[in-house]
RNA sequence: CGGGGCGUGGCGCAGUCCGGUAGCGCACCGGUAUGGGGUACCGGUGGUCGGAGGUUCGAAUCCUCUCGCCCCGACCA
């Protein structure tokens, strides 16, 4: 590709509202340009991008192998209708009419129509297992749009779907698919790590999220040092500490003017927080006032509490509604609360003599003890894991650390199929219900990904698996034989096989070095005077700081050799 | 949806408080010089000031409504 032709210019300042790295570099790279809220055009420096990776993720899907279909952006609402999930899912999913008045919606995700197909494609035991995927446009109009590429209200997913006879064959379905998503990431260059994860809306028995590592992502997730255990911080377990054994004492009111928040009440005690006892209100989806008791030092995970209690919605309850039940706000306990479903997380099943609030304003109560003074419908782990938890199998203090989900597998089991009435006929002839898996991977989330993680002050650093280009051709200068030379070069590197980003404009040398830099392809090679009057060429790999010079005659053999290598160091380790 | 902020040439901004002929830098076009890290100078092109209504002799500026975008929180690839 010539530059002088290129469409989409390279700029100098990032839009204001740009904020990640990733979605600074790739606007101003000439990569992306936003249309709306968290919908981008992808320009053909970007689009090459998506379509490498995309070609990355086809090979590995076939590898395993996935049939590449098609299914439909928009669907029918009665297809999701028979799954349940058109009342379910909320404002997320676009719905609109057609001109008949028939509601249909926008995919947010392909569950249903593979099931549908399901039902009319497979009818023996003998079709299965399948895995099909396909790379498809999805709408979720997401509540907040964000970061560029990394939270886009359309983007392109790959979404798989395995088909099989039963549980074992979803297993391995699950587990050929574990194998292809590490190949697909390791290909991308990601430093990632899969890590257990909550089923959410999608529903089913397991779900495991692939993790890439950088500090805007937006889910923390927490690490066992000694690689035991791994989790995002929405599901992941921790052990609790003992503390030490007590009798249980009286209780006794002590009087706390102006200690609404745990802490206050901590520091006007000068008792630790893990001593007092934290009341935490919320309103179910249906309609059930949630009473949370949990020690002053945790915080409540919204996900554990959702699951643990299965509902799927968690408001936080109103003033009004905790005096409703006879609570104080600030000074709530669960002594002598009405009306409501009181969850204690574990931790104050084995933390004696706790401070609780008095229920009215001003009063705590010291040494309140669950299943003396109050008793709990739910008693569950529904605390939040923290930097410094311990690790539920060795013990050992987690790490907590940033990451963005750039893919996702799921075993649905039977939940759409039985839903929706997919089923085969088993070797007895008895009808049974197909046994679905759903895997999914952002594809321009997985793009930005890459970026987040390689980037330094002058832009991009591609891994070359997914480089726009494998070579910036910079040429130098005004001269004629210098252009010649240049125009030369490029053609014998893509005639052998090397793709090429030629900066053929007649711009100065630095505006085309920091241009090279900012595309971020993997090797610059430029011609100028001074190179060709020695008959040489001048080639900087972009994560190296020094250039070499290189024989003009041999530098095409040598640049090859250079991207295979560099294509080598991203091959898949299993 | 709740809270906060912003809409002025393609990008970054000033002007708004205190109404009086729309400005700066970059980019873009023409020119001269220059030619290995965003070069300098000269001359240009381009803007319904997000939109609608109102107040006023006069509105980017004041008022009302509205649309869009961004950031912080509840969701997900």
């Amino acid at each position: 590709m010539r530059m002088a032709h290129l469409f989409g210019r390279t700029i100098r300042e990032a839009p204001a509202d740009a904020e990640f790295p990733s979605h600074q570099l790739m606007v101003r790279a000439a990569m992306i340009r936003p249309l709306g809220a968290g919908i981008y055009s992808l320009l053909p420096l970007g689009y090459r991008v998506i379509r490498k990776v995309e070609q990355i993720v086809r090979e590995e899907m076939d590898a395993i192998g996935g049939q590449e279909m098609l299914m439909p952006f928009v669907h029918p609402a009665d297809v999701w209708r028979r799954s349940g999930r058109f009342d379910a899912i909320g404002p997320e999913m676009v719905r609109l009419k057609d001109r008949g008045d028939r509601d249909m919606v926008l995919a947010m995700t392909h569950e249903e129509v593979v099931t549908d197909l399901t039902g009319t494609e497979v009818s023996s035991y003998k079709q299965l297992p399948q895995i099909i995927y396909h790379l498809q446009s999805k709408f979720r109009d997401e509540p907040r749009a964000r970061g560029g590429l990394i939270r886009v209200r359309e983007f392109t997913m790959k979404d798989s779907y395995s088909l099989d006879a039963d549980e074992a064959g979803l297993d391995e379905s699950y587990r050929q698919h574990a194998i292809a998503y590490t190949r697909i990431f390791e290909r991308l260059g990601l430093d990632f790590i899969r890590v257990g994860a909550d089923v959410g809306m999608m529903g089913g028995s397991a779900s495991d999220e692939y993790m890439a590592f950088s500090p805007h992502g937006e889910d923390i997730i927490l690490i066992c040092p000694n690689g035991d255990y791994a989790a995002n911080r929405e599901v992941a377990e921790f052990q609790a500490d003992t503390p030490e054994r007590e009798e249980l004492l009286p209780m006794e009111d002590v009087e706390t003017p102006n200690a609404p928040t745990i802490q206050a009440l901590a520091d006007q005690l000068e008792f630790p927080l893990s001593r007092t006892a934290k009341a935490v209100f919320y309103k179910s989806g249906t309609g059930k006032f949630i009473f949370v008791v949990i020690r002053g030092d945790l915080d409540v995970n919204e996900t554990k509490l959702r699951n643990a209690i299965r509902e799927s919605e968690l408001i936080p309850a109103t003033a009004e509604e905790i005096k409703a039940i006879g609570a104080e706000p600030g000074y709530g306990s669960p002594l002598g609360v009405k009306d409501c479903l009181i969850v204690a997380d574990q931790s104050v099943v084995r933390s004696p003599n706790l401070v609780a609030g008095a229920n009215r304003p001003g009063w705590h109560v010291r040494n309140v003890n669950l299943g003396r003074d109050y008793e709990a419908e739910v008693v569950a782990d529904i605390a939040a894991a923290t930097e410094g938890a311990r690790c539920p199998i060795c013990g050992t203090p987690m790490q907590a650390r940033r990451a963005i989900e750039v893919g996702n597998i799921f075993k649905l089991g039977t939940r759409y199929t039985t839903a929706m009435g997919a089923t085969y006929l088993d070797q007895n002839g008895k009808a049974q219900p197909v046994v679905m898996g759903s895997y999914g991977i952002g594809i321009g989330r997985s793009a930005a990904s890459v970026v987040e993680q390689n980037y330094d002050d002058r832009g991009i650093v591609w891994p070359i698996s997914i480089a726009p280009f494998h070579v910036s051709l910079l040429t130098i200068g005004k001269d004629d034989d210098v252009r010649a030379a240049t125009d030369q070069l490029y053609a014998d590197l893509q005639a052998a096989g090397i793709e090429v980003l030629y900066d053929d404009r007649g711009e100065r040398p630095g505006v085309k070095f920091n241009d090279a830099d900012l595309i971020g392809n993997p090797v610059r090679l430029s011609i100028s005077r001074r190179t060709l009057d020695n008959n040489e060429v001048e080639m900087k790999l972009r994560t190296e700081p020094d250039a070499e010079l290189v024989p003009l005659d041999g530098v095409v053999g040598h640049v090859r050799g250079f991207v295979d290598r560099l294509l080598a160091e991203l091959a898949p380790s299993a």
